[in-house]
DNA sequence: TGATTTCCCATGGTATCCCATAAGAACCCA
DNA sequence: TGGGTTCTTATGGGATACCATGGGAAATCA
């Protein structure tokens, strides 16, 4: 089967809560992880959410300095200072946290995004902008990716 | 045996719900894939749908850059955002959900369109005018400069 | 002890399961 | 060949399960 897909939108409670898409909790499930592991992206205004597969990847990135290494230091600080572990409760709901809201401007209403090993969290109206434009931009890398010399697109 | 061919229009019921074409199901069913993987298509007002195949091909696209990389991410989002997996119920049903609804104009009747890995949904009518440019695209290449050997030419 | 967090239950809307039916296709046997 | 029979398929609809959401109460923390 597959991982995370498709997107929804769904709305914080007053205490903070929201639900979490059923179907993004059944890939959850398979991979394992007890409760959900987020990290601030680096280069947008989302948190990226997931199991062991999203720990897996962000290991790979750290283990290319020597441990003990400054460079390993900061990158561990970098990486882990802007991770967190939410709990899921009973009924599939997890707490946006105060690093959350800061990070993506999220008031009343989430969205989440589906990018297979892993999912993102966004404030709605921000997510649209980014979409936009990562559409955009995957057309272009999609037709840069065959062989082919001139930027020229087809008609 | 052969992948998905020929097409066929299905009646959409007051749940939303229409059937997949039983041959379509039988191919789905030897794919082995678990429900349905669809995909809304980034140059036309179709849905791309399918299996493991399918699937594959979409998988292959991304693999070709570093997870946790912005370009990554950007296509990520392009790619499984704009994905999903419906389930098939016990009687070969979908249901077509607002994502493919918003995306293909549907509204009463859907168009299923064999293209051998992978089949196309679409509004009956909208259909009917890609393929009727489809075919003069296909007439003016075949009987134009681009040089198609041995194969005969209809009408 | 006051504020926050966690657990538990309630509810309305929707999706899913299951069964029914009608039309057509395939099949069979004389 | 022809008529009857059985299967398959698309479609409809009732009953049930699931899900997102709200809110009370217990537990935890500062």
């Amino acid at each position: 089967m597959s991982g995370f897909v498709s997107h929804f939108t769904n709305r914080l409670d007053a205490k903070g809560r929201v639900s979490i898409p059923a179907p993004f909790r059944a890939v959850l499930a398979r991979d394992g992880f007890e409760g959900l592991y987020c990290i601030t992206s680096s280069h947008c205004e989302a948190v990226d959410a997931g199991g062991n597969e999203l720990l897996a990847e962000i290991n790979k990135r750290s283990e290319a300095f020597a441990k003990l290494s400054p460079d390993h230091d900061a990158l561990a600080i970098a990486l882990f200072g802007a991770s967190e572990n939410p709990k899921i409760d009973g009924d599939g709901r997890m707490v946006i946290s105060d690093m959350i809201r800061d990070h993506t401007g999220i008031t009343d209403q989430v969205t989440f995004v589906g990018m297979n090993y892993k999912f993102q969290i966004w404030e709605p109206e921000k997510f649209r902008e980014y979409r936009a434009e990562a559409q955009r931009r995957a057309l272009a890398m999609l037709s840069g990716q065959v062989p082919v010399p001139s930027q020229g697109e087809p008609a």
